[in-house]
DNA sequence: TAAACCTTTTAGATTTGTTTAATTGTTTGA
DNA sequence: TCAAACAATTAAACAAATCTAAAAGGTTTA
């Protein structure tokens, strides 16, 4: 490697000062366009690289952002995270990506280290339990907070996620409205807002049409294909037999359909299935999966926006905001059927 | 926001240098303990947060390592990174991650980005088409590169894969020993090294074995589910009738799956599927899926590795290593039934 | 008692780029 | 014609740490 390249290598391959050199690099009015466009050609030729942490130090903007999810191999979050890439590669800033897993610790690691990196903004999907305190670790030290898919008490900052009692509520009145009646629902805990506002719109919409609601038939679990595929020994085996299934998300409920047919049964016929964030999956698994559309992409781009938004002064997305879920009906899901014997 | 807290807001507090701040928080010898106690008490107390742009500024390290691969929601990346991450945090490293959709500009810009930030190390899986200069701009700069999934002609920086052209022909064989004689190729390029090299496992396997080899019998596509799914009307309709698809990876062969179960045909019976990668969904397919485990956890287990060796001055694991790909069976294949009717 | 020798602490240079105030030379306006 | 305005450039301060060489303070040795 040859010796490397500064700024004051450029400056003094031309006589100029560093200031000059600096300046023109960042196309400054001040300097005059000859002058401008010698320094830019001798930098390609020098193969000069920005150094971006001595600049940071004095502007305070690194150009990182920060992005913790559960995981990033789950696809609901894969999906948030690429409409997050699409909308912040436009503005040129570079995002660090991690997981946390529900590990708290794990989670304020992280923001440590993004606040000893000089992190511009995170955008975050709490774990599970996160204290306001973190969140404020990050916003007292200058570290704009957003919070996507689920919220923290007390904490006012942007947070985007679906209208999960609503949606919930979607899956569970279709299923009602095809003539079941006992209605599990798969995965998922209630340790969460999430997971209490999932379960409380399952359960009023049962209320609403008059159907008794059963803690039997409320399975938890992780919220992986694994898990719904061997929650599939369990349902089958539950005395109340029930004929249909709200999952907590399309994984659970791949899982669990794979399940029902290797007890070889029809998943979509014999048993009903819904899942929930319409994951691009779902359209062609078989039978294709009825869902419940939460809004990925949206929740992203918005997320990335508010960010994005902040840091350039404006606050007005603080506080909580809630994408209306849509139903996508498909052939997992079918009406009653009196005589099949179950 | 308070004021920013710094070093020499700990040192005034105390009556200390900047100096002997910085040591006692590095644990140096030559401070004394008490001291050394007192400074990282204080420390705590107001909430300092080290600023690692300044200090890697004289440092050279800046605890930055960069990945870049096709695409992180592609599960197969997806374990590969689950493996590199777990491997960094133990040695306290930050990761950033990029896609590059195999998009040579996406990706050469995610390495100038990196060279910016100083980022001490990139492992990427080069985009198609990955020119030998892209590499060396970040060897000459002083980032080393390690190589994964893929090589690049005329570059020997330390590359981990699996063997292709084995692992096509465990599979292909496995087919043969089945019975079947007209099996196609499904999903992938030829445009890669990767590609060819598989193409040519399953051709060499075919001739051994006597079985002329057809390229009507190639269907390439790209590597995704969907792609899979699409490609069994092309599969079904093949004038060849073909008993039995080698897939390009796990993906394709679920795909391909799901659309011969939507033709009404039973994948596993009436045709025999063989995956490559054995994704952790690969055994709860339905059917579970015949498939070719790649050594992911090991290609990313060995890829931080040999990163982390090479930044303490290292350079053993230079050139390339294939990881020996397995046979994983289950119940996608099964023996050629000749009054199938097909 | 001075010299030698620790141990601990610190002044000040250094890292690379940004920014402000000053400088130099030129042009404009009264 | 001269002061003011303007354009282009630069010296020097600055950001927050690290690092080296030297100083300070205390103890031991000859």
């Amino acid at each position: 490697m040859a010796q490397k390249i500064k700024l004051s290598t450029i400056a003094e391959a031309l006589g100029l000062s560093t200031a000059t050199v600096s300046l023109a690099l960042r196309d400054s009015p001040l300097v005059a366009d000859v002058t401008r466009d010698r320094i830019k050609e001798k930098a390609i030729e020098l193969g000069y690289i920005y150094n971006r942490r001595a600049a940071s130090l004095r502007t305070s903007r690194s150009g990182i952002i920060g992005v913790v999810v559960h995981d990033i191999m789950n696809p609901f979050y894969a999906e948030i995270l690429k409409a997050i890439e699409t909308e912040l590669d436009r503005s040129r800033q570079t995002f660090i990506l991690s997981n946390h897993y529900d590990s708290v610790d794990k989670q304020r690691n992280f923001i440590e280290t993004l606040l000893q990196l000089g992190g511009d903004g995170v955008i975050m999907s709490p774990a599970i339990g996160t204290p306001a305190s973190d969140i404020r670790l990050a916003e007292d030290n200058g570290m704009p907070a957003i919070l996507i898919a689920r919220s923290v008490p007390e904490i006012d900052v942007p947070t985007f996620r679906g209208d999960d009692a609503y949606g919930t509520a979607l899956a569970t009145n279709h299923l009602i409205s095809l003539g079941h009646t006992r209605i599990a629902m798969i995965g998922g805990t209630d340790h969460t807002s999430t997971g209490r506002d999932r379960y409380a719109g399952y359960a009023n919409a049962l209320k609403k049409a008059g159907i008794e609601v059963d803690s039997q038939l409320r399975i938890p679990g992780p919220r992986t294909k694994q898990s719904g595929f061997e929650a599939a020994v369990n349902f089958l085996a539950n005395p109340l037999k029930p004929t249909a299934a709200v999952c907590w998300n399309d994984l659970v409920a791949i899982g669990l359909m794979n399940g029902i047919a290797r007890a070889g049964l029809v998943p979509g016929k014999d048993i009903s299935v819904t899942g929930y964030d319409d994951l691009e999956e779902a359209a062609i698994a078989t039978p294709a999966l009825t869902t419940v559309w939460n809004g990925q992409s949206e929740v992203g781009r918005f997320a990335a926006r508010a960010l994005l938004d902040k840091l350039n002064g404006s606050s007005e997305a603080d506080g909580l905001h809630l994408i209306k879920p849509e139903m996508r009906i498909r052939q997992s899901t079918s009406p009653l059927n009196p005589g099949a014997g179950r």
